[in-house]
DNA sequence: CGGACTTTTGAAGTAATTCAAGGGGAGTGG
DNA sequence: CCACTCCCCTTGAATTACTTCAAAAGTCCG
Protein backbone atom coordinates (compact mmCIF):
# COMPACT_ATOMS: atom_id res chain seq x y z
CA UNK A 1 0.00 0.00 0.00
CA UNK A 2 1.25 3.07 -1.22
CA UNK A 3 1.38 6.46 1.47
CA UNK A 4 -0.17 9.61 0.53
CA UNK A 5 2.91 12.54 1.66
CA UNK A 6 1.20 15.96 2.69
CA UNK A 7 3.16 18.82 2.27
CA UNK A 8 3.13 20.68 5.61
CA UNK A 9 5.45 23.36 6.80
CA UNK A 10 6.68 25.12 9.94
CA UNK A 11 5.53 28.92 10.07
CA UNK A 12 3.10 28.69 7.30
CA UNK A 13 4.59 27.06 4.33
CA UNK A 14 8.48 27.95 5.08
CA UNK A 15 9.96 24.22 4.05
CA UNK A 16 10.57 24.71 0.57
CA UNK A 17 13.02 27.71 1.58
CA UNK A 18 13.71 26.17 4.45
CA UNK A 19 15.14 22.71 4.77
CA UNK A 20 16.83 22.79 8.34
CA UNK A 21 14.08 22.98 10.56
CA UNK A 22 12.47 19.37 8.91
CA UNK A 23 15.74 18.26 9.85
CA UNK A 24 15.91 19.26 13.42
CA UNK A 25 12.29 17.69 13.53
CA UNK A 26 13.55 14.59 12.12
CA UNK A 27 16.04 14.85 15.62
CA UNK A 28 13.92 15.61 18.03
CA UNK A 29 11.73 12.27 16.68
CA UNK A 30 14.15 10.25 16.34
CA UNK A 31 14.29 11.31 20.39
CA UNK A 32 11.05 10.79 20.74
CA UNK A 33 9.35 8.18 23.12
CA UNK A 34 7.18 6.98 19.98
CA UNK A 35 9.80 6.67 17.50
CA UNK A 36 12.69 6.18 19.23
CA UNK A 37 15.24 4.55 17.06
CA UNK A 38 13.83 4.56 13.84
CA UNK A 39 15.75 4.95 10.80
CA UNK A 40 16.08 8.41 9.38
CA UNK A 41 14.26 7.24 5.98
CA UNK A 42 11.65 6.48 7.96
CA UNK A 43 11.39 9.10 10.36
CA UNK A 44 11.39 11.34 7.02
CA UNK A 45 8.38 9.65 5.74
CA UNK A 46 6.42 9.75 8.82
CA UNK A 47 7.45 13.05 9.36
CA UNK A 48 6.30 14.28 6.06
CA UNK A 49 2.50 12.72 7.19
CA UNK A 50 2.37 14.63 9.92
CA UNK A 51 0.86 18.50 9.61
CA UNK A 52 2.53 21.23 11.98
CA UNK A 53 0.66 23.43 14.03
CA UNK A 54 1.54 26.55 15.70
CA UNK A 55 -0.56 27.37 19.42
CA UNK A 56 -0.34 30.70 20.53
CA UNK A 57 0.04 31.15 24.71
CA UNK A 58 -3.59 30.14 25.80
CA UNK A 59 -4.17 28.07 22.53
CA UNK A 60 -6.16 24.93 23.36
CA UNK A 61 -5.07 21.57 21.19
CA UNK A 62 -8.41 19.69 22.59
CA UNK A 63 -11.00 19.45 24.87
CA UNK A 64 -11.90 16.95 27.02
CA UNK A 65 -14.80 15.01 25.35
CA UNK A 66 -13.93 15.75 22.19
CA UNK A 67 -13.64 12.89 19.55
CA UNK A 68 -10.03 11.22 19.73
CA UNK A 69 -9.12 11.86 16.07
CA UNK A 70 -5.41 13.05 16.21
CA UNK A 71 -2.13 12.10 17.97
CA UNK A 72 0.42 14.75 18.38
CA UNK A 73 4.20 15.32 19.89
CA UNK A 74 5.41 18.51 21.02
CA UNK A 75 7.88 19.82 19.45
CA UNK A 76 8.47 23.06 20.67
CA UNK A 77 6.94 25.29 23.87
CA UNK A 78 5.06 23.81 26.60
CA UNK A 79 1.30 22.08 27.31
CA UNK A 80 -0.49 21.58 30.27
CA UNK A 81 -3.02 18.40 30.08
CA UNK A 82 -5.70 18.62 32.86
CA UNK A 83 -9.17 17.25 33.66
CA UNK A 84 -11.82 19.87 34.39
CA UNK A 85 -15.17 18.96 36.54
CA UNK A 86 -18.13 19.75 35.69
CA UNK A 87 -18.52 22.09 38.34
CA UNK A 88 -15.39 23.96 36.86
CA UNK A 89 -12.49 23.17 39.10
CA UNK A 90 -9.56 21.61 37.10
CA UNK A 91 -6.72 18.43 38.31
CA UNK A 92 -3.74 19.10 36.55
CA UNK A 93 -2.27 15.66 35.12
CA UNK A 94 0.86 16.97 33.81
CA UNK A 95 3.08 19.13 31.92
CA UNK A 96 4.22 18.52 28.10
CA UNK A 97 7.25 19.42 26.40
CA UNK A 98 9.56 18.79 23.51
CA UNK A 99 9.01 15.23 22.52
CA UNK A 100 6.38 14.16 24.29
CA UNK A 101 3.54 12.46 23.15
CA UNK A 102 -0.14 13.70 23.61
CA UNK A 103 -3.58 12.65 22.49
CA UNK A 104 -2.44 9.19 22.96
CA UNK A 105 -6.41 8.31 23.41
CA UNK A 106 -6.17 8.09 19.23
CA UNK A 107 -3.46 5.03 19.40
CA UNK A 108 -5.77 3.69 22.54
CA UNK A 109 -8.80 3.28 20.42
CA UNK A 110 -10.56 5.35 22.73
CA UNK A 111 -13.48 7.32 21.67
CA UNK A 112 -13.01 10.64 23.10
CA UNK A 113 -9.94 12.62 24.95
CA UNK A 114 -9.82 12.01 28.70
CA UNK A 115 -7.85 15.86 29.02
CA UNK A 116 -7.99 19.00 27.65
CA UNK A 117 -4.70 20.45 26.59
CA UNK A 118 -3.55 24.44 26.83
CA UNK A 119 -0.71 25.62 25.37
CA UNK A 120 1.40 27.49 27.95
CA UNK A 121 3.23 29.69 25.64
CA UNK A 122 3.88 30.44 22.32
CA UNK A 123 4.22 26.42 20.97
CA UNK A 124 4.34 24.09 17.85
CA UNK A 125 3.75 20.87 17.49
CA UNK A 126 3.18 17.99 15.16
CA UNK A 127 -0.15 16.38 14.03
CA UNK A 128 -1.08 13.36 12.66
CA UNK A 129 -4.71 11.76 11.75
CA UNK A 130 -5.80 8.38 13.04
CA UNK A 131 -5.59 6.30 10.00
CA UNK A 132 -2.34 7.78 9.37
CA UNK A 133 -1.19 6.52 12.66
CA UNK A 134 -2.63 3.21 12.30
CA UNK A 135 -1.17 3.13 8.37
CA UNK A 136 2.51 3.96 9.85
CA UNK A 137 1.79 1.57 13.05
CA UNK A 138 1.17 -1.24 10.34
CA UNK A 139 4.46 -0.46 8.69
CA UNK A 140 6.45 -0.35 11.51
CA UNK A 141 5.48 -2.13 13.99
CA UNK A 142 7.63 -1.00 16.70
CA UNK A 143 5.88 2.06 16.87
CA UNK A 144 2.89 0.23 18.64
CA UNK A 145 5.27 -1.28 21.81
CA UNK A 146 6.81 2.25 21.81
CA UNK A 147 3.15 3.48 22.51
CA UNK A 148 2.57 0.75 25.12
CA UNK A 149 6.43 2.31 26.52
CA UNK A 150 4.84 5.53 27.00
CA UNK A 151 1.56 4.92 28.27
CA UNK A 152 2.62 2.01 30.45
CA UNK A 153 5.02 4.77 32.27
CA UNK A 154 2.25 7.40 32.39
CA UNK A 155 0.06 4.77 34.03
CA UNK A 156 2.36 4.45 37.04
CA UNK A 157 3.10 8.11 37.11
CA UNK A 158 -0.82 8.79 37.64
CA UNK A 159 -0.77 5.04 40.02
CA UNK A 160 1.45 6.91 42.41
CA UNK A 161 -0.37 10.05 42.49
CA UNK A 162 -3.19 8.07 43.26
CA UNK A 163 -1.57 6.49 46.26
CA UNK A 164 -0.14 9.73 47.25
CA UNK A 165 -3.61 11.23 47.34
CA UNK A 166 -5.11 8.29 49.33
CA UNK A 167 -2.55 8.00 51.72
CA UNK A 168 -0.36 11.18 52.14
CA UNK A 169 -1.35 14.09 53.94
CA UNK A 170 -0.99 17.58 52.07
CA UNK A 171 2.60 18.11 52.70
CA UNK A 172 4.13 15.37 51.62
CA UNK A 173 1.99 15.15 48.31
CA UNK A 174 3.52 18.94 47.46
CA UNK A 175 7.19 17.79 48.30
CA UNK A 176 6.19 14.72 45.87
CA UNK A 177 4.49 17.13 43.01
CA UNK A 178 7.81 19.76 43.54
CA UNK A 179 10.54 16.46 42.84
CA UNK A 180 8.15 15.32 39.70
CA UNK A 181 8.44 18.77 39.05
CA UNK A 182 12.19 19.34 39.15
CA UNK A 183 12.71 15.81 37.69
CA UNK A 184 10.64 16.45 34.75
CA UNK A 185 11.05 20.22 34.08
CA UNK A 186 13.92 21.14 36.15
CA UNK A 187 16.72 23.81 34.92
CA UNK A 188 20.12 23.38 37.22
CA UNK A 189 20.99 27.25 37.98
CA UNK A 190 23.77 28.45 40.46
CA UNK A 191 20.85 28.58 43.41
CA UNK A 192 19.16 25.34 43.06
CA UNK A 193 17.29 23.37 40.56
CA UNK A 194 14.65 26.13 38.85
CA UNK A 195 11.11 24.82 37.31
CA UNK A 196 11.72 25.39 34.36
CA UNK A 197 8.40 27.57 32.62
CA UNK A 198 6.32 29.60 34.89
CA UNK A 199 3.49 28.04 37.94
CA UNK A 200 1.52 29.37 40.19
CA UNK A 201 0.32 28.37 43.60
CA UNK A 202 -3.30 27.52 42.07
CA UNK A 203 -1.23 25.20 40.01
CA UNK A 204 0.53 23.32 42.54
CA UNK A 205 -2.71 22.92 44.11
CA UNK A 206 -4.39 21.93 41.15
CA UNK A 207 -1.76 18.97 40.94
CA UNK A 208 -1.59 18.08 44.46
CA UNK A 209 -5.18 17.90 45.35
CA UNK A 210 -5.40 21.18 47.66
CA UNK A 211 -5.83 24.56 47.45
CA UNK A 212 -3.52 27.54 46.41
CA UNK A 213 -3.82 28.64 50.13
CA UNK A 214 -2.46 25.45 51.60
CA UNK A 215 0.35 25.79 49.05
CA UNK A 216 1.32 29.13 49.98
CA UNK A 217 1.50 28.44 52.93
CA UNK A 218 3.92 25.64 52.68
CA UNK A 219 5.89 26.61 50.37
CA UNK A 220 6.24 29.37 53.27
CA UNK A 221 7.18 27.72 55.86
CA UNK A 222 10.32 25.60 53.44
CA UNK A 223 10.98 28.57 52.23
CA UNK A 224 12.22 29.69 55.72
CA UNK A 225 13.46 26.62 56.36
CA UNK A 226 15.86 27.24 53.28
CA UNK A 227 14.64 24.22 51.55
CA UNK A 228 13.62 26.67 48.61
CA UNK A 229 13.31 29.85 46.97
CA UNK A 230 10.22 31.16 44.99
CA UNK A 231 8.58 34.18 43.34
CA UNK A 232 5.31 35.03 41.65
CA UNK A 233 5.02 31.74 39.30
CA UNK A 234 8.95 30.71 39.96
CA UNK A 235 10.07 28.00 42.13
CA UNK A 236 13.56 27.29 42.75
CA UNK A 237 14.15 24.11 44.94
CA UNK A 238 17.49 24.61 46.95
CA UNK A 239 17.60 21.83 49.52
CA UNK A 240 16.65 18.18 46.81
CA UNK A 241 17.67 15.94 49.72
CA UNK A 242 15.52 18.07 52.49
CA UNK A 243 12.49 18.15 50.39
CA UNK A 244 12.84 14.15 49.74
CA UNK A 245 13.15 13.66 53.41
CA UNK A 246 9.88 15.53 53.76
CA UNK A 247 8.23 13.54 51.04
CA UNK A 248 9.10 10.74 52.31
CA UNK A 249 9.14 10.66 55.73
CA UNK A 250 6.03 10.17 58.39
CA UNK A 251 5.13 12.77 61.24
CA UNK B 1 11.96 -18.88 13.30
CA UNK B 2 10.51 -21.69 15.13
CA UNK B 3 8.17 -21.49 18.45
CA UNK B 4 8.77 -23.78 20.71
CA UNK B 5 6.23 -25.60 22.43
CA UNK B 6 5.68 -26.18 26.01
CA UNK B 7 3.74 -28.62 27.58
CA UNK B 8 1.05 -27.87 29.95
CA UNK B 9 -2.30 -28.43 31.45
CA UNK B 10 -4.33 -27.71 33.99
CA UNK B 11 -4.42 -29.55 37.63
CA UNK B 12 -1.15 -30.94 37.20
CA UNK B 13 -0.84 -32.40 33.56
CA UNK B 14 -4.40 -33.55 32.56
CA UNK B 15 -4.36 -32.13 29.52
CA UNK B 16 -4.12 -35.75 27.68
CA UNK B 17 -6.83 -37.19 29.25
CA UNK B 18 -9.06 -33.68 29.42
CA UNK B 19 -8.73 -32.00 26.13
CA UNK B 20 -12.60 -30.21 27.55
CA UNK B 21 -10.56 -27.61 29.78
CA UNK B 22 -8.13 -26.45 27.07
CA UNK B 23 -10.93 -26.06 24.59
CA UNK B 24 -12.78 -23.57 26.80
CA UNK B 25 -9.39 -22.12 27.61
CA UNK B 26 -9.55 -20.68 24.29
CA UNK B 27 -13.00 -19.35 23.71
CA UNK B 28 -12.27 -18.02 26.65
CA UNK B 29 -8.82 -16.21 25.38
CA UNK B 30 -11.33 -15.59 22.07
CA UNK B 31 -13.41 -13.54 24.30
CA UNK B 32 -10.46 -11.94 26.41
CA UNK B 33 -9.09 -7.95 25.72
CA UNK B 34 -5.44 -9.12 24.78
CA UNK B 35 -6.28 -12.14 22.21
CA UNK B 36 -9.68 -11.22 20.71
CA UNK B 37 -10.76 -11.80 17.85
CA UNK B 38 -7.66 -14.00 17.02
CA UNK B 39 -8.20 -17.38 14.70
CA UNK B 40 -8.60 -20.75 16.84
CA UNK B 41 -5.72 -22.17 15.65
CA UNK B 42 -3.08 -18.96 16.65
CA UNK B 43 -4.78 -18.91 20.26
CA UNK B 44 -4.49 -22.99 20.28
CA UNK B 45 -0.63 -21.61 19.42
CA UNK B 46 -0.61 -18.81 21.97
CA UNK B 47 -2.62 -21.41 24.53
CA UNK B 48 0.73 -23.64 24.44
CA UNK B 49 3.13 -21.73 24.99
CA UNK B 50 1.26 -20.45 28.19
CA UNK B 51 1.38 -22.42 31.48
CA UNK B 52 -1.18 -22.71 33.73
CA UNK B 53 -1.29 -21.45 37.97
CA UNK B 54 -3.55 -22.78 39.96
CA UNK B 55 -3.82 -19.87 43.14
CA UNK B 56 -5.26 -21.03 46.40
CA UNK B 57 -7.19 -18.49 48.39
CA UNK B 58 -4.81 -15.76 49.52
CA UNK B 59 -2.26 -16.71 47.45
CA UNK B 60 0.21 -13.52 46.15
CA UNK B 61 0.91 -13.98 42.44
CA UNK B 62 3.75 -10.79 42.30
CA UNK B 63 4.54 -8.57 44.37
CA UNK B 64 4.62 -4.57 44.35
CA UNK B 65 8.46 -4.35 43.25
CA UNK B 66 8.97 -7.56 41.92
CA UNK B 67 10.76 -7.70 38.31
CA UNK B 68 8.03 -7.86 35.88
CA UNK B 69 8.53 -11.34 33.93
CA UNK B 70 5.09 -12.89 33.25
CA UNK B 71 1.51 -11.85 32.00
CA UNK B 72 -0.86 -13.65 33.50
CA UNK B 73 -4.70 -13.44 32.11
CA UNK B 74 -7.21 -14.54 34.40
CA UNK B 75 -8.84 -18.30 33.38
CA UNK B 76 -11.11 -18.37 36.85
CA UNK B 77 -11.83 -16.96 40.10
CA UNK B 78 -10.84 -13.24 41.53
CA UNK B 79 -7.92 -11.60 42.45
CA UNK B 80 -6.89 -8.21 43.91
CA UNK B 81 -4.44 -5.90 42.19
CA UNK B 82 -3.14 -3.44 45.16
CA UNK B 83 -0.61 -0.49 45.81
CA UNK B 84 1.03 -0.94 49.58
CA UNK B 85 2.80 2.30 50.80
CA UNK B 86 5.72 1.32 53.00
CA UNK B 87 3.60 2.39 56.34
CA UNK B 88 1.33 -1.00 55.68
CA UNK B 89 -1.72 0.89 54.16
CA UNK B 90 -2.86 -0.82 51.05
CA UNK B 91 -4.53 1.11 48.12
CA UNK B 92 -6.93 -1.06 45.68
CA UNK B 93 -6.52 -0.65 42.33
CA UNK B 94 -8.73 -3.03 41.11
CA UNK B 95 -10.09 -6.28 41.27
CA UNK B 96 -9.98 -9.16 38.18
CA UNK B 97 -12.32 -12.04 37.13
CA UNK B 98 -11.97 -14.22 33.99
CA UNK B 99 -10.78 -13.08 30.93
CA UNK B 100 -8.76 -10.00 32.41
CA UNK B 101 -4.99 -9.28 32.41
CA UNK B 102 -2.84 -8.58 35.25
CA UNK B 103 1.09 -7.87 35.02
CA UNK B 104 1.16 -5.57 32.02
CA UNK B 105 4.28 -4.48 33.30
CA UNK B 106 6.23 -6.70 31.25
CA UNK B 107 4.52 -5.76 28.39
CA UNK B 108 5.20 -2.07 28.79
CA UNK B 109 8.84 -3.09 29.34
CA UNK B 110 8.87 -1.86 33.07
CA UNK B 111 11.52 -3.29 35.30
CA UNK B 112 9.05 -4.29 37.82
CA UNK B 113 5.49 -4.72 38.59
CA UNK B 114 3.34 -1.82 40.27
CA UNK B 115 1.60 -3.58 42.20
CA UNK B 116 0.61 -6.80 44.66
CA UNK B 117 -1.88 -9.23 43.28
CA UNK B 118 -3.59 -11.62 45.31
CA UNK B 119 -6.28 -14.26 44.80
CA UNK B 120 -9.55 -13.85 46.50
CA UNK B 121 -10.18 -17.46 46.07
CA UNK B 122 -9.20 -20.53 44.43
CA UNK B 123 -7.95 -19.63 40.79
CA UNK B 124 -6.43 -20.15 38.13
CA UNK B 125 -4.64 -18.50 35.32
CA UNK B 126 -2.56 -18.76 32.51
CA UNK B 127 1.02 -17.07 32.53
CA UNK B 128 3.49 -16.29 29.76
CA UNK B 129 7.16 -15.05 30.27
CA UNK B 130 8.18 -12.06 28.81
CA UNK B 131 9.87 -13.07 26.04
CA UNK B 132 7.20 -15.52 24.76
CA UNK B 133 4.73 -12.27 24.83
CA UNK B 134 7.65 -10.90 22.67
CA UNK B 135 7.35 -13.88 20.30
CA UNK B 136 4.36 -14.02 20.30
CA UNK B 137 4.20 -9.75 19.79
CA UNK B 138 6.45 -10.37 16.75
CA UNK B 139 4.15 -12.51 15.11
CA UNK B 140 1.18 -10.93 15.33
CA UNK B 141 1.12 -7.16 15.59
CA UNK B 142 -2.46 -7.53 16.77
CA UNK B 143 -1.33 -8.52 20.31
CA UNK B 144 -0.04 -5.18 20.67
CA UNK B 145 -2.29 -2.72 19.94
CA UNK B 146 -4.78 -5.10 22.26
CA UNK B 147 -2.46 -4.47 25.06
CA UNK B 148 -2.80 -0.52 24.10
CA UNK B 149 -6.52 -0.83 24.15
CA UNK B 150 -6.29 -2.51 27.60
CA UNK B 151 -3.88 -0.23 29.35
CA UNK B 152 -5.60 2.89 28.08
CA UNK B 153 -9.15 1.84 29.31
CA UNK B 154 -7.28 1.40 32.65
CA UNK B 155 -5.38 4.59 32.38
CA UNK B 156 -8.60 6.36 31.89
CA UNK B 157 -10.08 4.25 35.03
CA UNK B 158 -7.10 5.76 37.23
CA UNK B 159 -7.46 9.10 35.68
CA UNK B 160 -11.64 9.35 36.67
CA UNK B 161 -10.10 8.15 40.31
CA UNK B 162 -7.97 10.77 40.41
CA UNK B 163 -10.28 13.32 39.78
CA UNK B 164 -12.45 12.13 42.41
CA UNK B 165 -9.99 12.11 44.91
CA UNK B 166 -8.72 15.22 44.33
CA UNK B 167 -12.52 17.03 44.07
CA UNK B 168 -15.07 15.07 45.50
CA UNK B 169 -16.19 14.57 49.17
CA UNK B 170 -16.00 10.88 50.37
CA UNK B 171 -19.80 10.55 49.88
CA UNK B 172 -19.62 10.74 46.44
CA UNK B 173 -16.50 8.87 45.66
CA UNK B 174 -17.70 5.57 47.99
CA UNK B 175 -20.97 5.94 45.68
CA UNK B 176 -18.34 6.15 42.14
CA UNK B 177 -16.45 3.39 44.23
CA UNK B 178 -19.90 1.22 44.11
CA UNK B 179 -21.35 2.05 40.80
CA UNK B 180 -17.85 0.78 39.28
CA UNK B 181 -18.52 -2.26 40.73
CA UNK B 182 -21.63 -2.67 40.39
CA UNK B 183 -20.45 -2.86 36.71
CA UNK B 184 -17.80 -4.83 36.47
CA UNK B 185 -18.78 -7.27 39.02
CA UNK B 186 -22.17 -7.17 39.05
CA UNK B 187 -24.64 -9.84 39.45
CA UNK B 188 -28.72 -9.18 38.71
CA UNK B 189 -30.69 -10.36 41.48
CA UNK B 190 -34.23 -10.44 42.43
CA UNK B 191 -33.31 -7.67 45.30
CA UNK B 192 -31.01 -5.42 43.31
CA UNK B 193 -27.51 -5.78 41.79
CA UNK B 194 -25.18 -7.60 44.06
CA UNK B 195 -21.47 -7.50 44.08
CA UNK B 196 -20.18 -10.61 42.53
CA UNK B 197 -17.82 -11.09 45.66
CA UNK B 198 -17.31 -10.87 48.96
CA UNK B 199 -15.91 -6.55 50.05
CA UNK B 200 -15.97 -5.67 53.42
CA UNK B 201 -16.44 -1.71 54.67
CA UNK B 202 -12.13 -1.35 54.75
CA UNK B 203 -12.00 -2.76 51.10
CA UNK B 204 -14.06 0.29 50.14
CA UNK B 205 -12.29 2.25 52.21
CA UNK B 206 -8.99 1.31 50.40
CA UNK B 207 -10.55 2.02 46.99
CA UNK B 208 -12.11 5.26 48.32
CA UNK B 209 -9.78 6.48 49.58
CA UNK B 210 -11.14 6.49 52.98
CA UNK B 211 -11.68 4.92 56.61
CA UNK B 212 -13.72 1.84 57.16
CA UNK B 213 -15.95 3.84 59.62
CA UNK B 214 -16.68 6.41 56.62
CA UNK B 215 -17.86 3.71 54.56
CA UNK B 216 -20.02 1.87 57.22
CA UNK B 217 -21.55 5.25 58.02
CA UNK B 218 -22.25 5.92 54.69
CA UNK B 219 -23.53 2.66 53.60
CA UNK B 220 -25.86 2.83 57.29
CA UNK B 221 -27.26 6.14 55.70
CA UNK B 222 -27.86 4.63 52.10
CA UNK B 223 -29.31 1.37 53.73
CA UNK B 224 -32.01 3.22 55.67
CA UNK B 225 -32.49 5.05 52.88
CA UNK B 226 -33.49 1.73 50.78
CA UNK B 227 -30.35 2.68 48.28
CA UNK B 228 -29.01 -0.61 49.26
CA UNK B 229 -28.95 -3.66 51.34
CA UNK B 230 -25.64 -5.15 52.92
CA UNK B 231 -24.21 -7.34 54.79
CA UNK B 232 -21.23 -8.87 56.02
CA UNK B 233 -19.18 -8.64 53.06
CA UNK B 234 -21.68 -8.72 50.91
CA UNK B 235 -23.77 -5.45 49.06
CA UNK B 236 -26.56 -5.53 47.08
CA UNK B 237 -27.51 -2.19 45.52
CA UNK B 238 -31.33 -1.83 45.25
CA UNK B 239 -31.46 1.21 43.40
CA UNK B 240 -28.72 2.52 41.06
CA UNK B 241 -30.55 5.47 39.87
CA UNK B 242 -30.40 7.11 43.08
CA UNK B 243 -27.13 6.09 43.61
CA UNK B 244 -25.88 7.39 40.29
CA UNK B 245 -27.61 11.01 41.90
CA UNK B 246 -25.47 10.88 44.78
CA UNK B 247 -22.85 10.18 42.98
CA UNK B 248 -23.04 13.01 40.30
CA UNK B 249 -24.59 15.57 42.40
CA UNK B 250 -22.88 18.32 44.41
CA UNK B 251 -24.41 19.35 47.74
C1' DC C 1 -1.14 54.39 36.70
C1' DG C 2 -4.98 51.52 36.80
C1' DG C 3 -6.41 46.87 36.81
C1' DA C 4 -5.87 42.05 36.87
C1' DC C 5 -3.61 38.42 38.78
C1' DT C 6 -0.67 36.30 42.34
C1' DT C 7 0.70 35.70 46.94
C1' DT C 8 0.46 35.97 51.96
C1' DT C 9 -1.52 35.41 56.41
C1' DG C 10 -4.99 35.39 60.02
C1' DA C 11 -9.39 33.52 61.76
C1' DA C 12 -13.41 30.69 61.49
C1' DG C 13 -15.48 26.57 60.11
C1' DT C 14 -16.00 21.68 59.04
C1' DA C 15 -15.60 17.23 56.92
C1' DA C 16 -13.59 13.37 57.93
C1' DT C 17 -10.29 10.88 60.84
C1' DT C 18 -9.06 9.01 65.04
C1' DC C 19 -10.18 7.12 69.39
C1' DA C 20 -13.01 4.10 71.93
C1' DA C 21 -16.12 0.50 72.96
C1' DG C 22 -19.42 -3.10 72.11
C1' DG C 23 -21.97 -6.47 69.31
C1' DG C 24 -22.16 -10.21 65.91
C1' DG C 25 -20.98 -14.01 62.57
C1' DA C 26 -17.84 -17.52 60.99
C1' DG C 27 -14.43 -20.74 61.58
C1' DT C 28 -11.54 -23.78 64.75
C1' DG C 29 -10.41 -26.84 68.01
C1' DG C 30 -11.46 -29.15 72.08
C1' DC D 1 -21.86 -28.75 70.86
C1' DC D 2 -19.67 -25.14 73.14
C1' DA D 3 -15.97 -22.03 73.92
C1' DC D 4 -12.58 -19.36 71.93
C1' DT D 5 -10.73 -16.31 68.67
C1' DC D 6 -10.52 -13.56 64.89
C1' DC D 7 -12.39 -10.65 61.89
C1' DC D 8 -16.18 -7.57 60.53
C1' DC D 9 -19.48 -4.11 61.47
C1' DT D 10 -21.66 -0.18 64.09
C1' DT D 11 -22.00 4.06 66.58
C1' DG D 12 -20.80 7.82 69.65
C1' DA D 13 -17.44 11.44 71.02
C1' DA D 14 -13.17 13.88 70.60
C1' DT D 15 -9.78 15.68 67.62
C1' DT D 16 -7.54 17.66 63.67
C1' DA D 17 -5.93 18.68 59.22
C1' DC D 18 -7.39 21.17 55.90
C1' DT D 19 -10.62 24.27 53.68
C1' DT D 20 -13.12 28.37 53.40
C1' DC D 21 -13.63 33.12 54.29
C1' DA D 22 -11.56 37.53 54.45
C1' DA D 23 -8.45 41.17 53.72
C1' DA D 24 -4.28 43.25 52.34
C1' DA D 25 0.08 43.59 50.01
C1' DG D 26 3.01 42.62 46.02
C1' DT D 27 3.86 42.26 40.96
C1' DC D 28 3.31 42.44 36.19
C1' DC D 29 1.36 44.58 31.89
C1' DG D 30 -0.73 47.49 28.84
Amino acid sequence: MAMHVVASGRGGGRDHIDGMKHRSDLALLHRSDLFRDLPFEVLGEIRSLASLRQAASGHVVFHQGDDAATLYIVLDGRFRSAQVTPEGEQVIIRYLGPGELMGFAVLAGQETCATTVTALMESSLLAWSGPMIEQIIRRYPVVATNALLVIGRRYQEILQRLRELSTQGVERRIAHTLLRLARQAGRRTARGIEIAFPISRRDLGEMSGTTLHTVSRTLSAWESRGLLSSGRRRIVVQDMQSLSRVAEEEA
